[in-house]
RNA sequence: UGGGGCGUAGCCAAGUGGUAAGGCAGCGGAUUUUGAUUCCGCCAUUCGGAGGUUCGAUCCCUCCCGCCCCAG
C-alpha cells in the first residue's frame, strides 16, 4: 500500500531529498516529512556570491540562509548538505535572465530555475543519492492519476499558489516531485513551524529576485553584459521621439514609472524595440492585447498537446503571477501555439510565463503553459509593429 | 521702445483681494518568491523682480526683467 507520498513502502524505507532554502516554507517541508518518519536529506543549493546578498533579508540560499537550512536540519535530526551551484545557476538562470533584457523581453528566472537547477539538476543528485522523490515547499498541488503519472494542481491558498513559476515541469519530473504544502495554508505553515520549534518560524516572507540583491535588477545585466544596453529614443505610437532613455533593459511592458515624460495624462510602455533601441510609449488603453504567441509550450493535461490542441480547447491562463487564471482559447496558429485571450490582458510582456488551467478559480489543474514570444494588440490596425518577430518590428519602426 | 498678450512647482494648469485646485513627472511606502500594474503618502510659507495701495495682494497700481503676437 502506497504511503502519503504515493510511494510503495514504509516511510522509513522512503528516502527524500528536500529542498531547503532556509525559508519556513521548504523548513516545514522538511520537518513534516521527517515527522511522518520518512529518511529525510536536506539540501540546501548555494546558488550565487553570498557576499553581496548575505545581508538582504527574503533572499534565498545564500549566507544567512544557508544558516537557517543547517540549522532547521539539526532542530529535525536530518542529514543536510550544502552543494555549490554558482556556476550552473549563473548559466542557466543569471546569465539567460541577462540575455532576455538585452533583447527586450522580461523575464521570469523563477520559471527558469525550477527548470533547470531544481527539477533537473537537484532532482538527479537527488535520485543519485537514493531518493525515490524531490520535495520542495512550492505552494502547489500534486496527485496521482488513477491511470498513472500525476498531475499538477493550484494550491488551496489561491493567493498562496506558485503554479505559475511551475508550468514548465515536465510529466517525467512530476513523477518525481513532491509539494507537501499545497494543500496547506501559510498560516497553517507558520503555526507547525512553531510547533516543530523551528527558528525560522516568523522569517520573512522572500520576495524579488534572489540575486539581486540590492533589488536594482539593471545593475547586475549591466555588470553581466556592459554595454549591451545603450540609450535610445523613447517614441509614442506613430513614432514622434518624445524623450530618450538609457537603456531598454530599464523597461518592460506596461510600465509607467522611469519614463520620466509628462504628457498630462499617464504612459505605459507599450512594447521595446531592442534592435533599435526603442522604447515604445502610449496611454493604458495601447497595453490590452488580445493574442498571445508563445514558445517553449509545456503541456500537461490529459494526452498529448497536439490532440488537446485539434479540440480547439477552453482554457483559463495566466500571464502574471498575482492575478486569477482568465478565460481563453488555445490553439495552433501560423507562428506556433496560440493564446487568444476572451477578455484582453494588459501589460503582457515577451519573455513572460502564460500558464495554462482547466479552471478560473479552486484548485484547478495546471495543464502547462509556455513563455511569451510575441503578443497581438486587441486592435492591431494601429500596431502593425507589435505582432512580431524582430524583423517585423524593426520594419515597422523605421 | 507703436499696439496687444503673457509670465503660478521639473512640465501643463486652476485661482483673481482673505491667505496657492488638479493632472503629468519625481520621491517614499504598501501589495508581490519574476517584471509590471494598482493603491497609499509626500512634493510652491509661495505665485518673474522691486516698490506702492490695503487690516490683508498671486489677484489692484507703478516701474523693471523675460517671452509671445500683430505691425500698420
Amino acid at each position: 500500500m502506497p504511503n502519503d507520498l504515493d510511494i510503495e513502502g514504509r516511510p522509513s524505507d522512503t528516502r527524500v531529498v528536500v529542498a531547503m532554502s532556509g525559508g519556513v516554507d521548504s523548513s516545514v517541508t522538511a520537518a513534516l516529512l521527517a515527522d511522518a518518519g520518512y529518511d529525510v536529506v536536506g539540501i540546501t543549493l548555494q546558488l550565487y556570491d553570498h557576499g553581496a546578498a548575505t545581508h538582504r533579508k527574503g533572499a534565498c540560499c545564500a549566507g544567512r540562509d544557508i544558516h537557517d537550512a543547517r540549522a532547521v536540519a539539526e532542530r529535525i535530526g536530518i542529514p543536510h548538505y550544502v552543494l555549490d551551484y554558482e556556476n550552473r545557476f549563473k548559466e542557466a538562470v543569471i546569465d539567460r535572465f541577462a540575455e532576455s533584457y538585452v533583447a527586450g523581453e522580461t523575464p521570469v528566472p523563477c520559471v527558469e530555475c525550477n527548470q533547470s537547477i531544481k527539477f533537473r539538476d537537484l532532482l538527479q543528485t537527488a535520485r543519485e543519492l537514493g531518493a525515490k522523490v524531490l520535495a520542495t515547499g512550492h505552494y502547489v498541488a500534486s496527485r496521482a492519476l488513477p491511470g498513472g503519472g500525476r498531475a499538477l494542481f493550484r494550491a488551496r491558498e489561491a493567493e498562496r499558489d506558485q503554479s505559475y513559476f511551475l508550468f514548465a515541469t515536465t510529466r517525467a519530473q512530476l513523477d518525481l516531485l513532491r509539494f507537501p504544502l499545497g494543500d496547506r495554508t501559510k498560516a497553517e505553515t507558520r503555526e507547525l513551524a512553531r510547533r516543530f520549534g523551528l527558528s525560522v518560524a516568523d522569517k520573512q516572507d522572500s520576495q524579488d529576485i534572489c540575486f539581486v540583491p540590492t533589488g536594482h535588477y539593471a545593475e547586475v545585466i549591466e555588470r553581466l553584459r556592459p554595454g549591451a544596453s545603450g540609450p535610445g529614443e523613447i517614441v509614442d505610437l506613430n513614432g514622434r521621439v518624445l524623450g530618450h532613455h538609457d537603456g531598454i533593459i530599464h523597461f518592460t511592458v506596461g510600465q509607467r514609472r522611469g519614463l520620466g515624460i509628462a504628457t498630462g495624462t499617464p504612459l505605459y510602455v507599450v512594447r521595446l524595440d531592442a534592435a533599435a533601441r526603442r522604447v515604445v510609449v502610449g496611454p493604458r488603453e495601447a497595453l490590452r492585447t488580445s493574442r498571445i504567441r508563445l514558445r517553449e509550450v509545456n503541456w500537461l493535461g490529459d494526452g498529448t498537446l497536439d490532440e488537446a490542441l485539434a479540440n480547439r480547447p477552453d482554457v483559463f491562463v495566466k500571464v502574471r503571477s498575482t492575478r486569477a487564471p482568465q478565460p481563453a482559447w488555445l490553439r495552433s496558429g501560423a507562428g506556433g501555439i496560440e493564446v487568444e485571450l476572451i477578455a484582453g490582458e494588459d501589460g503582457v510582456s515577451p519573455g513572460q510565463a502564460c500558464a495554462f488551467y482547466d479552471a478560473g478559480e479552486g484548485q484547478a489543474r495546471v495543464l502547462g503553459g509556455g513563455i511569451i514570444a510575441s503578443t497581438v494588440a486587441v486592435t492591431n490596425s494601429t500596431r502593425a509593429g507589435q505582432d512580431a518577430a524582430p524583423s517585423a518590428s524593426m520594419a515597422a519602426a523605421r
